[in-house]
DNA sequence: CGTACCTCTATTTTT
DNA sequence: TAGAGGTACG
């Protein structure tokens, strides 16, 4: 059999494939760190050997691969198949088929949780609450056990999730999280405490988990040992990526899972640690290797592929400040005579029309919208772009931020779905009761008690007695679900059943009920692509569709757009330009992030994580002046802004200093004539879309 | 029950 | 500043 696709690979990216095979020279065994810096082709080398193992004779439904998102998981199969074919031919497909047990740790939980479902004493029918239902839940009990109307204020009931998940995900009591991260609820740590036994308990009781319990059920079932021997022995691979972003509970789950390390791998680099505020630690990779004795062997990948020599200097620079780092700085072969680029801006309205001329410029040059990206460090941010982008007529897809499934309809729809799969979910059942005119907060409350007083809450809706003034559309009502839980509609078409009982209120309740309509039959197509309406509602709120179709209108399929992203949801890609926004302080760092030393220096990484996003073009903005609309005595008025902190002046000399407009002799600074060409040619082009 | 209005406060990143 | 949450009234 030849091995010929190893051959591309660098040595230690060889060595981190072959680890533990027959062809591992040097016969190494156990677990397995691989180190890997931004743009060291990570995905390729961990693709390679989930491809090297099944070559080897590993049974791919044996093989558990958890990675940070579905699309990384997809992402990582194809490329699976695509190594595997060169050596297995056709019957690749059938093995990276049955690589079934690839996904995130939420998703995988979710399903191992519901084949447990038995041997843990829980419906197998849960739903799984996201967010904003896990906060309205808790805010039920926040206004049950009286403390809404507390003499001084009481935490939120966002707040209060914000502490409860960091509680569980973190493994650490209540006033440790509330003295770290939350010092000014201290003083409620009681009342906190009992808020989240009853938030529990509401929970158990209407058969419902929030991304918190899928893994904190998957931890507790582990620790039976019993189970643990059998789910642990299900697996006899199980590869982690992006591990420096898990938190202390998911490194118990995979230490239960294997306790010994064997065919554990775990991938990831510390210095793109970005996400403390989801309680992940980088001590979990730190401390990895020392887990197991012997201890795990450790491969460093500090070759980048990815960035030309410049681009890479400023982002060695940027990180080189940071207070404590164990990676090495990364190098490249590739030369370039382009420095990255510091654009100073007037202003924000100046730093959106200054991106949407680059990125036009840049097209023209021959680079495709999507492979330029905008990066920036809160959702909010890339407002003004968006606005001149629209106005422009350049289309651009979102990641991050709003998801088109935040919004009130498709969630309406949803939520009587979610109430056909599991009556007990109150929060579901509440939103769908509160849409039939007549029926108020009262009334909702008093249907589910009486379902929830029932064996068979769903049969217990027929008996109801609705309010008079509800009488008229409570035959509809109580029709829609008794027919969404008999078998006879199936799905997909239960979500069309389902959208014809919503389609009278969606008229009366939204000025724009066209538009909205349109969503829900996206939201169809979406359906259709899932067996399921239960797979359909567990992985819609665990993975939800992240580009929002946005006001530039739904990107067609193989149109070009440029990419708007947050830089957390840029992790793992990369560009052939990218243009970071707002790189000044209180934007980057963020000033809700300066507070603690650990802080800072997370908004550093994230820095670092934006630039190494870039292959050949990279150009971070700094507005010299921001309007701030606030402050009632003052009134909106401009603040000076400075350049990020990230960046002294001992590092300027790596990058290009430009200003935007360029200081042009005579010619009026609004007119360049390149903007107008360029937009013509947009233009030109859109009438053939 | 629904809505119109008022007040207060948080303000980011996401599975 | 906006958006949530509470209050008062029809």
């Amino acid at each position: 059999m030849s091995l010929a696709y190893l051959d591309k690979l660098n040595p230690e990216q060889h060595q981190a494939v072959v680890h533990g095979t027959a062809a591992d020279a040097a016969a190494r065994q156990g677990p397995l760190l691989v180190i890997a810096g931004a743009g060291s082709g990570k995905t390729n080398t961990l693709a390679h050997r989930v491809a090297h193992l099944i070559v080897d004779g590993a049974d791919p439904r044996r093989i558990l691969l958890m990675t940070f998102s579905r699309r990384a998981a997809a992402e990582m199969t194809a490329r699976v198949g695509r190594i595997a074919r060169l050596v297995m031919g056709e019957r690749a497909d059938i093995m990276t088929e049955a690589l079934a047990w690839a996904g995130t740790f939420h998703g995988i939980g979710a399903r191992l949780l519901r084949e447990y479902a038995a041997d843990i004493g829980l419906d197998p029918a849960f739903t799984i609450h996201d967010r904003e239902d896990a906060a309205d839940l808790m805010n039920l009990m926040r206004h049950e056990l009286g403390f809404s109307r507390t003499e001084s204020r009481f935490p939120l009931k966002g707040t209060c999730l914000a502490i409860y998940s960091r509680c569980v995900n973190a493994e650490a009591p209540i006033e440790e999280v509330l003295r770290a991260a939350f010092p000014w609820c201290a003083a409620w740590a009681g009342e906190i405490k009992q808020l989240f036994a009853a938030y529990v308990e509401a929970k158990q009781a209407q058969n419902v988990l929030d991304y918190d319990d899928l893994l904190l059920y998957w931890a507790q079932m582990i620790g039976e040992p019993e189970l643990a021997g059998e789910i642990g022995t299900r697996f006899d691979h199980v590869l982690v990526d992006e591990y420096q972003d898990t938190n202390r509970l998911q490194a118990s789950i995979l230490l239960a899972l294997k306790p010994h390390g064997d065919g554990l791998t775990v991938v990831g680099d510390d210095a793109q640690a970005i996400y403390s505020f989801r309680a992940a630690t980088v001590r979990n990779i730190l401390d990895f290797p020392r887990h197991f004795s012997p201890p795990a062997h450790v491969v460093t990948l500090d070759r980048n592929y990815r960035s030309t020599q410049p681009i890479l200097a400023a982002a060695n620079g940027v990180i080189g400040l940071a207070r404590e780092r164990f990676t090495k700085n990364l190098w490249t072969e590739r030369p370039s005579s382009r420095r990255p680029q510091l654009v100073a801006v007037r202003d924000e309205a100046d730093q959106a029309r200054c991106v949407v001329e680059r990125v036009l410029a840049q097209r023209e040059d021959g680079t495709v919208l999507k492979q330029q990206a905008v990066l920036f460090r809160a959702s909010h941010h890339s407002g003004p772009l968006e606005v001149e982008l629209t106005r422009r007529n350049v289309p651009f897809v979102k990641f991050g931020g709003l998801k088109f499934l935040d919004s009130a309809h498709v969630k309406d729809v949803l939520a009587l779905l979610r109430l056909a799969e599991n009556p007990r979910d109150r929060v579901a059942g509440f939103r769908v009761l509160l849409l039939i005119p007549g029926i108020g907060p009262a009334s909702a409350q008093r249907v589910l008690d009486q379902m929830a007083a029932a064996a068979d809450p769903a049969a217990a809706l027929a008996t109801v007695v609705p309010p008079a003034r509800a009488a008229a559309d409570w035959p509809a009502f109580v029709a829609a679900v008794t027919e969404l839980r008999s078998a006879g509609t199936g799905w997909p078409a239960e979500l069309e059943r389902a959208r014809q009982w919503y389609e009278p209120y969606l008229e009366q309740r939204h000025e724009d009920a066209a538009m909205r309509r349109a969503d829900l039959v996206q939201l169809e197509q979406i359906a259709a692509t899932y067996p399921s309406r239960e797979r359909f509602l567990t992985e819609l709120t665990l993975d939800p569709p992240d580009a929002a179709s946005d006001q530039a209108g739904p990107p067609l399929r193989d149109e070009d757009y440029l990419i708007l992203s947050t830089i957390h949801s840029a992790k793992g890609q990369e560009w052939r330009s990218v243009t970071v926004l707002n790189v000044v302080d209180g934007c980057l760092p963020s000033d809700l992030a300066t507070g603690t030393a650990a802080e800072l220096e997370e908004e550093r990484r994230l820095l670092y994580v934006a630039m190494t996003r870039a292959r050949d073009e990279l150009a971070l903005v700094v507005p010299q002046r921001f309007f701030t609309h606030g402050q009632a005595a003052f009134g909106a008025r401009y603040v000076t802004a400075a350049r990020t902190r990230f960046i002294p002046d001992a590092l300027t000399p790596l990058f290009e200093r430009v200003s935007w407009p360029p200081a042009s002799a005579g010619a009026p600074p609004r007119a360049p004539a390149t903007g107008v060409r360029v937009d013509v040619g947009a233009r030109m082009r859109g009438m053939w879309r």
